[in-house]
DNA sequence: ATTATATCCTGATCGC
DNA sequence: TGCGATCAGGATATAA
């Protein structure tokens, strides 16, 4: 489900409201799951953070070191925040009143003295591991928003890559955070084709890309990304960056930048990959 | 070393 | 309505 701006948008809502409540009892349903979570127990928040495409819970425990809970929710994942004021899903659902957590997806519980965070998990890809170290769970990509990523640096990625473009946005190991959506999105902006390899990207396309990469993703982070399912009856906080997007899930609809052709959908790695054949090159 | 493929899971949707 | 096939916003172990 979520990309770089859906986990940074839930990491930012979750700080906002879980930010110095202390962790009382952790529930793990999943078999999946290590218990190795349990001993975050007792510790309080310090702050929620996004890291890549994980979102990063810091506990404090007064002198000792900090622990960190890591929540990956790969495609289904959902966080759900609930307090007095009532429960935040990080589809971007606000729900005023009860809500209803007796599902078998529920694959965690975490139980706080100000409210309780649920982890649902449909597909059960996702994960939530327990660190003392944050190096245990950095990425090995950069970050793409990041002031110290330039062009230059996307440059010399993209002279040893030997893969097609779209694989190499896709990459988490060079460049953290972008997905299948905003692969998509950014090969448009960017005006370049998916079907193009990394080596014979011109010094003036990997401007290109570099800029689009950052619009793309500032611009998703900036409405609070996308959100398919549940956004019609969705409250507030849901996502609209859907509404915006120039290609993904638009095969056959005319192109909005040119207005001439139809946008086509092709896979590649078993992905699909939607582009404009006359915006892109 | 790098890059395709298979695999982990469940549920919604599609075509017959 | 039923049923099998196909499709999902991810990432990794394994194979080539």
């Amino acid at each position: 489900m979520p990309e770089l701006p859906e986990v940074e948008t839930v990491a930012r809502q979750l700080d906002r409201r879980m930010r110095g409540a202390r962790l009382r009892d952790i529930t793990v349903l999943d078999r999946k799951l290590s218990t190795d979570v349990l001993e975050a127990t007792g510790g309080r928040i310090v702050r929620i953070y996004r890291s890549g495409k994980q979102v990063v819970f810091e506990l404090g425990f007064g002198r000792a070191a900090p622990r960190f809970l890591v929540v990956h929710l790969r495609m289904t994942g959902r966080l759900v925040w609930t307090d007095q004021k009532g429960s935040y899903d990080s589809e971007g659902m606000m729900t005023n009143d009860g809500f209803d957590a007796s599902t078998k997806s529920l694959r965690a519980k975490l139980r706080f003295d100000r409210g309780e965070l649920f982890f649902f998990d449909t597909r059960r890809f996702g994960t939530l591991t327990h660190h003392s170290n944050v190096s245990d769970f950095a990425p090995r990509g950069v970050e793409p928003l990041s002031a110290d990523f330039t062009t230059e640096q996307l440059h010399a990625m993209l002279r040893r890559a030997k893969q097609g473009v779209k694989a190499f946005f896709m990459r988490q190991d060079r460049i953290v955070g972008v997905g299948n959506i905003y692969a998509s999105e950014i090969l448009f902006r960017a005006g370049v084709s998916p079907k193009r390899s990394c080596h014979t990207l011109k010094r003036a396309e990997i401007e290109k890309l570099y800029a689009a990469l950052r619009k793309v993703l500032s611009d998703a982070i900036a409405h609070s990304g996308t959100t398919f399912s549940d956004y019609r009856d969705s409250h507030g906080k849901s996502g609209s960056y859907q509404f915006r997007l120039a290609v993904y899930d638009r095969q056959d609809e005319t192109c909005r930048k040119c207005r001439q052709a139809k946008i086509r959908r092709i896979v590649q790695q078993q992905r699909s990959t939607y582009f404009c054949p006359t915006c892109q090159r």
